[in-house]
DNA sequence: TAAAAATGGTATGAACTCAGACCATTGACC
DNA sequence: GGTCAATGGTCTGAGTTCATACCATTTTTA
């Protein structure tokens, strides 16, 4: 038994503690839903009293953070039954804005997370091809990536993306894959809007979409999970060279 | 573009924003830590001032958690130089209290993180085997080994065990992946020691250890992979079978 | 032996968060 | 048209957390 910390685990173990302001973690969570497209453009967001619930947080504090939104422009809110908080934010145009300079630690952040993408995702889609799903799942699966086919401009084809890889998140099942998913998906998507990424190559994209679908729908999870792979790999290595 | 949120995303993807006090939040990682023998009998914390700082966490916040510890018998704090927070928690037994009832909640969550470490961990192995190791991080992960072997006791066995999965995902190099494999290994240590496990065949889990090892420092990541997947498996049949 | 340094202990006022109650507005339903 | 239910808007007092000092104790070091 030793007298000293292991090595240097504690270092890397401990986290920081949730940030400071709950509020702010509030507009984290719905702004990447909405960017995410979760929630896209014209839908209502449930009623205050119970998206506190969801978020475990006072109305109060969930109202500061529906203001910071509403004060950014993603939403807007009436009042009165029938009202609610709607989004009206447009989805982005990727590359839309010149790529800020990006400060060191924000790119280890993002290399960072194209790793875990490599494991996450891939491990999602072993799960869920490997799951009993219903008819409705099935469903839910086909027509997520029949949207991702139908999207025209590139901002909705992004949103349409992020969908059909969270969607791919909650078939397994899991919580804690889906939550994993959902963090990994909200990193990507902030990259692919601030790097002047070269037109992906969406047919390339929509084969590997399409194999995973059958992949998945054909209870394959070592297929499904090397089609994620090499999905994982393409966009990797695309945003690497634009990054690093 | 649909006025209405997808699916059902919205109530998976949004997730409980923190809990409420953030000095619970403290005492949860660092009893955590403690417990999976980051921090081993009879070694120091850090000083609080750096404690609080690698936790984002105002001092007061952070002794008001110190007091918890203390109050718990994990730790003993002396003042002066050269003084600070030591560890006095022996580790448990495994199955040394009886299983309290277990909760349904509490069950799913459980076989959530098997499943969930099923993805992780050997996805922690495959890129620990693709990183360039330096000599000193070789070591480590031969001394982390060397230390299961050595332990005779179960509760040493078992804190070896935490260490030596915990150092796998260091090697990483990338920080979610590590903070994945935390959260995982301390869910798997509640379970380890809430249920009346039979004695873990400790040759054949440490034979997998020594293949993992060797795959990682050979630089084979698919074949580190297989292992630990039938790592993952083989804990995971046993304690499914006496949670579900 | 005295000073300095490193550590835990204490105090204070401001900002944040909570829970719960109540108010105001609007549309749905009878 | 009237009633009511659903929704956002407001208020309040108590509990938490923070940042920043300053104090007390112990060991190291000059």
């Amino acid at each position: 038994m030793t007298a000293s910390p292991q090595d240097h685990l504690p270092e890397a173990v401990l986290r920081p503690v949730r940030s400071h302001h709950a509020f702010e973690a509030c507009v984290e969570q719905l702004a990447t839903a909405i960017r995410l497209g979760v929630y896209p453009l014209g839908s209502t967001l449930p009623p205050e009293r119970d998206l506190a619930a969801i978020l475990r947080v006072s109305r109060a504090t969930l109202r500061e953070a529906m203001a910071a939104l509403r004060e950014a422009g993603l939403v807007e809110t009436r009042r009165g039954r029938g009202g609610g908080t709607v989004v009206t934010l447009k989805p982005r145009t990727p590359s839309a804005r010149a790529a800020a300079r990006i400060s060191p630690e924000r790119r280890e952040a993002w290399l960072d997370a194209l790793e875990f993408r490599r494991i996450v995702e891939p491990g999602a889609a072993y799960l869920a091809a490997g799951a009993t799903l219903d008819d409705e799942q099935r469903q839910r699966l086909e027509r997520a990536h029949a949207e991702v086919r139908a999207a025209r401009k590139p901002a909705e084809h992004r949103q349409a993306d992020s969908r059909f890889h969270l969607t791919v998140g909650a078939l397994t099942g899991s919580p804690r894959t889906l939550e994993a998913v959902t963090s990994v998906q909200a990193t990507l998507h902030e990259m692919l809007l601030a790097i002047p990424v070269l037109e992906t190559n969406i047919s390339h994209s929509d084969r590997q979409h399409a194999a995973l679908v059958k992949a998945i729908l054909a209870g394959h999870p070592a297929r499904a999970r090397v089609v994620m792979e090499e999905h994982c790999d393409d966009t990797a290595a695309l945003l690497r060279g634009l990054v690093g």
